[in-house]
DNA sequence: GGAACCTGTATGATCGATAATACAGCTTTG
DNA sequence: CAAAGCTGTATTATCGATCATACAGGTTCC
């Protein structure tokens, strides 16, 4: 019996100690626990968390200071784009108008066979891939592939479709687009897309696969959106709207969200080290 | 300057096959390169691309038979369960009825500054904190974190929350929830994760993060979900509801969706390593 | 049947990750 | 200042992942 492929020591404790700053058991500000300490409670060695500590560093998840200690850092200061649900593609558009967007691939071939079933194509029909890569200020946050029904790509040059959104490419066509459905998920980025996305391999990715239609039913455009997490994220308000005892949900259409100002108190000096808190017991 | 910590070749390959199956460039039922094929291609060798098919094969992607090759698995075999996402809160209540939840976790403490904060809470005010596998047909596909004020946290017990919805509980108790926020993101399985959802530590899992509000403005819930990838993903239908220039875009109500019913033949059970304290059947 | 593939399995060599230890330099505390 | 703690750095040893190679056994096709 071969041994599983596990993942190596060094990054199950770099997970672990992410998990703990992510979930807000270690305030912004505290000092974690000294590297010694660290490698005896994970029973490995002082060089494997200094390698965690590593990752979590280039992370921005925490702040070394020699000869004082770790610590973790204000992580709202790096608060990601946020997209509300509720609306998504128009928001995306408008995005599309405000950030830059790389053409990495453009060209025309036979459709794989999840693709050509998706968009409801004819056997032997062709389509349209693209890929290309979002940026905001500079740093890429989304790797797109999407297909197109040729007879609608060749409507729209490459450079059109590196300058505008492809849906409003699609619509000046003439096509009416008015039904989509979408998927969210989560994977693993692979070589292409961690290269593309300025990640390690490996590294999590939100996926979100949708499909737009035309009235009579035709699939008009495949996308295959891959997001950094730490740059993206969906959000969504819900009202109640159910009766009493129904505990039924919709989602709050509308209201552009408030853009979230969180006011963190910076921690100044003088002040001593949180201690770090050990959240809640769970019970044996 | 060390060496960054890297995955795995094997890791490596094994992401890149992955990719392109789900991709849909390999139809299933197609038979991948030979072994020393991929081993030449990615310069590596066989021993590795073997690892890296065992993971692909665990994972149910592929089926390989001696002597003839490796062969794309039908995925579609393998359905996820399917949210909804315009209407999530009543679906996972509806889940709750049907599905087994493990309770793992139960107790009373000081919240973190990030769960205080989000839930609006007086300084020195104190959490219940649980957290809770849900189970589909014995398999677990989510792993709940809950934190609850304490004083709506009394009024149930741990076995009423390990048997009933807890925003049932927390209705029952007189509270009215009017509104609430949920942010969707991806995140790597931490170690405690990763084995209550048997899963290896570096596995991809979608995280929901939603907090209930009451009228109010007070939160009385703070929910931090992670879901197994293949086994939960979020829906949700759109309609065109803008103007004509406007592409504007809004989720469609009401339907449920069909559950694509496909029945796989079970690949291999042979285990249980389930060690986690107190199952707790429910079922109405 | 037999040639040419394929997967399954085993071997020893090599390289990287980790362990164990030691020390330097800085910061905080008393 | 001095003690204690911390991070930064280096060294050597060990262990696991990977490599290169070889062979066994099944499948496909001529």
């Amino acid at each position: 019996m071969k041994s599983a492929v596990e993942p190596l020591k060094a990054r199950r404790i770099y997970l672990l100690l992410r998990d703990r700053i992510v979930a807000g058991d270690m305030p912004a500000g505290a000092r974690l626990p000294g590297e010694p300490a660290l490698a005896a409670e994970h029973a490995v060695s002082r060089v494997t968390v200094r390698r965690a500590l590593d990752l979590l560093e280039k992370e921005g998840l925490v702040q070394r200071k020699a000869g004082s200690g770790t610590f973790v850092h204000d992580t709202r200061s790096v608060r990601p784009i946020v997209a509300d649900l509720s609306n998504v593609l128009s928001h995306l558009i408008d995005m599309g108008r405000s950030t830059d967007v790389k053409l990495l691939s453009f060209g025309y071939g036979a459709p794989s066979e999840a693709i050509a079933e998706s968009l409801g194509l004819k056997p032997g029909e062709r389509v349209q891939r693209s890929v290309r890569v979002r940026l905001i200020d500079g740093e890429p946050f989304s790797y797109l592939t999407t297909h197109v029904p040729e007879w609608l790509g060749l409507t729209y040059s490459e450079a059109e479709l590196a300058a505008r959104p492809l849906l409003e490419l699609i619509e000046r066509s003439g096509v009416t687009t008015e039904r989509a459905t979408q998927a969210i998920n989560a994977t693993l980025a692979g070589p292409e897309a961690a290269a593309a996305l300025d990640l390690e391999i490996g590294s999590p990715l939100l996926t979100l696969t949708r499909i737009v239609y035309e009235p009579s039913g035709r699939g008009v455009e495949h996308l295959h959106a891959l997001y950094r997490p730490d740059r993206y994220s969906f959000h969504m308000d819900l009202v109640r709207t159910g009766g009493d005892g129904e505990r039924r949900w919709s989602p709050a259409l509308g209201w552009p969200r408030a853009p979230e100002k969180a006011k963190p108190e910076k921690v100044k000096s003088g002040e001593k080290p949180t201690r770090v808190p050990r959240a809640i017991k769970q019970r044996s």
